[in-house]
DNA sequence: CGACGGATTGATCGTGCTCAAATCATGTGG
DNA sequence: CCACATGATTTGAGCACGATCAATCCGTCG
């Protein structure tokens, strides 16, 4: 791994305006610490690091998508988080991976030694920070997923679930969806069955509209709001 | 709220052997930077702090227990986590709080202001350090139990709760539990009917013993872990 | 002793799961 | 370009697990 057509190169991302998302984040040690990013690319169901490997890189999307997931040792799945151009992942206080990540299509990130950051965290407090914010930012999203999946019924999930898709991943009105049934419901604890039944009830409904099983468009996002306890 | 019997004094804890645990990053933070922790107390069924409300302070339970809580519209509750003696909670890297904090019987907390942490992370790397292993402890935690939330069943998630009660606070053979059924089913996604029958389940095998409903022996460790998936 | 909240146990119900089949989308080779 | 294979998705039928509703039972504290 991370041995072939390694580009070394400065990060070709601008600095954004909302100094909080994790994409600030990332550029925020990129760009002040003199740190070099490298680009590497995964194709489609390629594993990325495994649960308790050696955590040695953090990772940012450039193009793609990738699952974040636990196993169970009969093959239940719990995917804890999808991460969508911009995001970074991988990131950990500890020695370890606690998850698997695999891309879920060909998918390009760029990426950083992990010691780079701790470096760089040792002696410019910004980076520190950022480093906490990061971890303290999937530490909300947790606490969220966990309300949906012990509290919640499974059209909430869902349109909780398209809801979030829509904020992340719309571009126009309508969103290309990376993922398949199976990742959904592993991602809302639900059944690919029952996720496929809601939102066929929800375009029944006219609440949403299918150009393709993974191509929706959000005809009436409040009507999902409400939905979502 | 503080202002009634506030004894600023120097924390009384010793420094611990393991140097990873959140009662340890606490002692990390006073021992070494000089900060000063004060003792408040609350009582059964008080509320620490409430969701969406300014982070003022960081607190470490001396005594007591407290449950975090998300609540929806219809009354619906998902505790995130129950803090025990040792235990700190309430440390954010945003603004605010994102759950409640409620003791569940009389308990008394050390706390630090927030913004005294802060400082202290601006100038001593270690505080900083610190400050992000206890957020990714708490991720680490939440990241488990949307795996359990998510995938696990009745009987699963029970035995993953006596396990974990039983290496918090297990003294002796026996452990008290300061929570009720309702708060043991709201951990655990479940109805405080379903946790009570799985309990009553248990002690027919003979895997567990009462001398009341909230004093629990366990007698096999192993076949606890076997259920836990 | 009585009252109250917590816990247990029972009976029934319903949501989401399982198993199964049909349909659709995508890509490949003839 | 079409025929086919393959995997993803949809839809249906029946079932099971945990929820709900309800009735004791128990422990604690006045």
């Amino acid at each position: 791994m991370l041995n072939q057509s390694l580009r070394s190169q400065t990060p070709a991302v601008k600095a954004p305006s909302n100094s909080c998302s994790p994409a600030d984040q990332f550029y925020v040690v990129t760009g002040h610490a003199g740190l070099v990013a490298t680009e590497f690319s995964y194709k489609k169901e390629e594993e990325i690091y495994g649960e308790d490997e050696p955590s040695e890189y953090v990772y940012q999307v450039v193009s793609g998508a990738v699952r974040s997931y636990k196993l169970l040792s009969d093959g239940r799945r719990q995917i804890g988080a999808f991460y969508l151009p911009g995001d970074v992942f991988g990131l950990e206080s500890g020695p370890t991976h606690r998850l698997t990540a695999e891309a879920i299509i060909d998918t390009s990130v760029r990426l950083l030694k992990r010691r780079s950051l701790e470096q760089a965290a040792g002696t410019d407090v910004n980076v520190a920070r950022s480093l906490w914010a990061m971890t303290a930012g999937e530490l909300r999203h947790a606490e969220d997923h966990m309300l949906l999946l012990g509290r919640k019924n499974a059209m909430e999930r869902v349109a909780n679930f398209l809801l979030e898709m829509d904020r992340r991943l719309a571009v126009t009105g309508m969103m290309a969806l990376p993922m398949c049934r199976r990742d959904i419901g592993d991602y809302l604890g639900l059944t690919l069955e029952t996720v496929s039944r809601a939102l066929s009830q929800l375009q029944s409904q006219g609440i949403l509209g299918f150009s393709g099983a993974r191509q929706i468009e959000l005809r009436n996002r409040q009507h999902l709001r409400n939905m979502d306890a």
